[in-house]
DNA sequence: TCATAGCTACTTTTT
DNA sequence: GTAGCTATGA
């Protein structure tokens, strides 16, 4: 047997042997999942002499198909590298790049990330006179998304009377409109959208056979990571390319599908025997990652779930030790109690600061640990968040090369047109984009012929002025490389010196994080190979951007440092760590108040708790706190469903109080551990008491109410102007007006010691009095 | 035309 | 608690 096939078990064994026809995986959490993938990319090349060009891998992180890249250049090296192993995003931008002209795209079509998506959104909406507190970007992004995950286009969205339907309902009927208008808006400027990317492949794929065939022939074997995860737009293209060998090789986990808000339906791996005649099914039941009270904890919560392929996950590892739960009074209290447990395992059992994971539902929740970790030295980073390439700084310096790149990039131009300060004010601006869509133009086209339409002198000259530098940016396109272009770039325009000059701590950060820009693009053009694709060398400007634009700042792995690591437990998956914390196990933060309305969205949410859980390998603490400061306002919660889900046999309480829920105002803290005095400590220590309103000096200060005895929070959906309530921080008052939103009603109180103030009920905790 | 202060809306998760 | 937008004055 061959040495790479050692090590596996019966079933992994199995899969990895497969040679033709459909394969569903179903792999448990830590089973040897990417192990298996890649064994098998490496069996097809060793033993049936596949050829690297012919295999297809896609995955969902960059991390995940590098760490699939590195492990099979681990045995086979340099053949590794013309493998095709990729996002899904990323490996269709690359054939999208190659065959743009057919669907009428420059090769250099630039690509939006959220952000441009939504500021094109935001200008299509003013042009269509359109209200955007009706039309919310992130809610028409949103809509959008969804269609085009779905495969719906413009003109089917228009059609479709249930959309249509909805739409109306939700009193936003000109969505179909401005979808149209969207759409139009990026192909004017030669941008696609991350959903472009899986959508535009789908329709190079059904409207041009020759490419079709083409990339079938060329990707015999395909291979899907998490399966589980993918969306509509993404099972049709591989129905697609797969059809022709029908070499179709799905892992994935239902137990771990935590992105149906994106668009995945976990149809796609309940379905997948019936997609294929005689579908090989294996089951990776044995986890070698976890010990058996984390693994039966997880395996414990997750069976609530309806939905599910039945499966048994065990393990030969140790029993382990119980599960620590630490119940804390504030979120500030729960960030010190982690760090501090930190430093008590650090000591005690010599983990190291990398060995730890501090884990949550909501990228909020990271400040109060990374307060408490930096007081404490401790050193973190923390993953998710604004990434590099999305700060202000370097999407300006970026949209330089973007222009250069494509000068149909709008938002790339409206951009940098005035940055550094060179007379094309607001009112120049807006004439200009008004005379390219009179004349229906690229922005542009307009500036480059300016001196037609009538601008003043002084503002003609800094157009042209900038036209022209921008023009000698783009004739060096073809003569040097993307490093070289940027570095003039950076000079030229005068960003650098910008930046150089504001001596604030911000502005040196901001100049710090251009020349860290300026070096990753030195790295991009040394880098012998593109790892990506296996094809060699694109080192223009143009594929650097292509390429960035999909990274996530989880990409940029400096995975050896040895620090604290804070994620949201989507950013987590896939990852394990020796010890994991995870954080605020409260109602309506985990599960998430949005999510507690249907049985599917709530299953959601536990299979989210099921993947923070199958994250640890050795120990595993959960914490939440009983208050918590959430949008200015003071909230409490209670303590997660997730925490009585779990067996209680394998639950250490004795640093949580003594009451399970409800703890009761006065009672749960009276025993004492050590560990408990010293959460008291915390608890009470000399901070003073926290603001829950803003700290206007002019509104004077907060006369402290002390909550009745009986204070127990009202039902507040019938709640009527008039009827006088008790706010447990801000004492009696009545209600003045109610307004807002349906689902998101807001009253104005009369406080009659504190003023009027306004509550957002899906917050508050007000005793109706009367 | 530009800088700033103040107001508002927002917080679910991301390629 | 903060980012992003608007109104205001220089």
């Amino acid at each position: 047997m061959s040495q790479y096939l050692q090590g596996l078990n019966e079933s992994q064994l199995k899969a990895v042997l497969h040679k033709d026809g459909p394969i569903m995986i179903i792999a448990g959490a830590g089973s040897g999942k990417t192990k298996v993938l890649t064994t098998r990319i490496i069996h097809l090349m060793a033993a049936h002499d596949v050829d690297a060009f012919n295999i297809l891998a896609l995955t969902f992180t960059n991390k995940a198909a590098a760490e699939m890249k590195e492990r099979v250049a681990h045995i086979l090296g340099n053949n590794a590298r013309n493998l095709y192993i990729g996002t899904f995003h990323s490996v269709f931008a690359r054939v999208l790049r190659a065959e743009a002209p057919k669907l009428g795209y420059p090769s250099d079509f630039t690509i939006y990330d959220a952000d441009d998506t939504k500021s094109v959104i935001k200008t299509v909406l003013k042009e269509l006179n359109l209200d955007d507190k009706v039309y919310k970007p992130n809610t028409v992004y949103k809509r959008i998304s969804d269609a085009k995950n779905s495969l719906v286009g413009p003109a089917e969205y228009a059609m479709d009377k249930f959309l249509v339907q909805e739409d109306a309902r939700a009193n936003r009927p000109a969505m179909a409109e401005i979808y149209d208008a969207y759409t139009r808006r990026c192909f004017k400027n030669g941008a696609m959208d991350f959903d472009d990317l899986l959508f535009k492949m789908y329709i190079l794929l059904t409207n041009f056979p020759e490419s079709l065939s083409k990339y079938q022939q060329k990707f015999r074997y395909i291979l899907i990571d998490e399966y589980q995860d993918t969306n509509p737009a993404q099972y049709e293209v591989i129905k697609l390319l797969g059809a022709m060998h029908e070499n179709v090789c799905v892992v994935g986990d239902d137990a771990q599908s935590i992105y149906s808000f994106r668009g995945a339906t976990i149809q796609n791996i309940l379905q997948f025997q019936k997609d294929y005649d005689d579908v090989e099914v294996v089951k990776l039941e044995q986890n070698y990652r976890s010990t058996k009270t984390i693994l039966s904890v997880a395996n414990e919560v997750i069976a609530n779930n309806r939905d599910q392929i039945p499966k048994t996950l065990f393990t030969d590892n140790t029993q382990g030790e119980k599960i620590r739960l630490i119940r804390t009074m504030t979120d500030n209290d729960e960030g010190r109690i982690v760090a501090d447990t930190i430093q008590e395992f650090r000591l005690r059992e010599h983990f190291q600061n990398g060995d730890f994971a501090i884990l949550y539902r909501t990228n909020a929740q990271s400040r109060s640990f990374e307060e408490a970790l930096r007081r404490m030295g401790i050193p973190y980073r923390i993953y998710g968040g604004l990434s590099f390439y999305q700060r202000k700084e370097v999407k300006d310096f970026l949209a330089y090369l973007r222009i250069t790149v494509n000068p149909r990039d709008e938002e790339a131009l409206k951009r940098i047109v005035n940055y550094p300060v060179r007379g094309i004010g607001k009112t120049t601006q807006d004439k200009a984009v008004l005379l390219a869509n009179e004349n229906n133009i690229s922005l542009w086209e307009v500036l480059t012929r300016a001196a037609q339409f009538g601008f003043r002198a002084g503002t003609l000259e800094a157009i042209e002025g900038f036209v022209n530098s921008v023009k000698m940016y783009q004739s060096e396109l073809s003569k040097k490389n993307a490093f070289d272009l940027a570095m003039i770039i950076g000079k030229s325009s005068g960003v650098v010196k910008e930046l150089f000059n504001d001596k604030s701590a911000e502005g040196l950060a901001r100049y710090e994080n251009v020349q860290e820009l300026l070096n990753s693009i030195k790295e991009f053009i040394e880098t012998p190979d593109n790892l990506e694709s296996g094809e060699v060398g694109d080192k223009s400007l143009g594929a650097y951007l292509q390429q960035i634009a999909l990274l996530t700042d989880a990409d940029d792995s400096k995975e050896e440092e040895n620090v604290v690591r804070l994620m949201t437990i989507h950013a987590a998956k896939g990852l394990e760590f020796p010890v994991v914390f995870v954080g605020g196990l409260e109602e309506n933060l985990f599960p998430n108040a949005m999510s507690i309305n249907s049985r599917e969205e709530l299953e959601e949410e536990r299979r989210l708790f099921y993947v923070a859980v199958t994250r640890a390998k050795h120990k595993l603490i959960l914490t939440y706190a009983n208050t918590r400061y959430r949008f200015g306002q003071l909230q409490q919660n209670d303590p997660s469903r997730f925490v009585d889900e779990m067996p209680q046999e394998h639950i250490d309480r004795s640093y949580a109080g003594n009451s399970a829920r409800q703890p009761s105002s006065s009672g749960g803290w009276s025993s004492g551990s050590a560990f408990e005095r010293m959460q008291r400590g915390f608890a009470s220590a000399p901070t003073p008491p926290k603001q829950s309103y803003s700290v206007a000096p002019a509104r004077p200060a907060l006369k402290e109410h002390v909550p009745s005895e009986n204070f127990v929070a009202s039902d507040l959906r019938d709640l009527q102007a008039g009827q006088r309530v008790e706010h447990q921080k801000f004492g009696f008052g009545k209600i003045a007006r109610l307004e807002g939103a349906s689902h998101n009603p807001i009253a104005t109180i009369d406080f009659d010691q504190n003023g009027q103030k306004k509550i957002m009920l899906n917050y508050a905790r007000l005793r109706i009095v009367d």
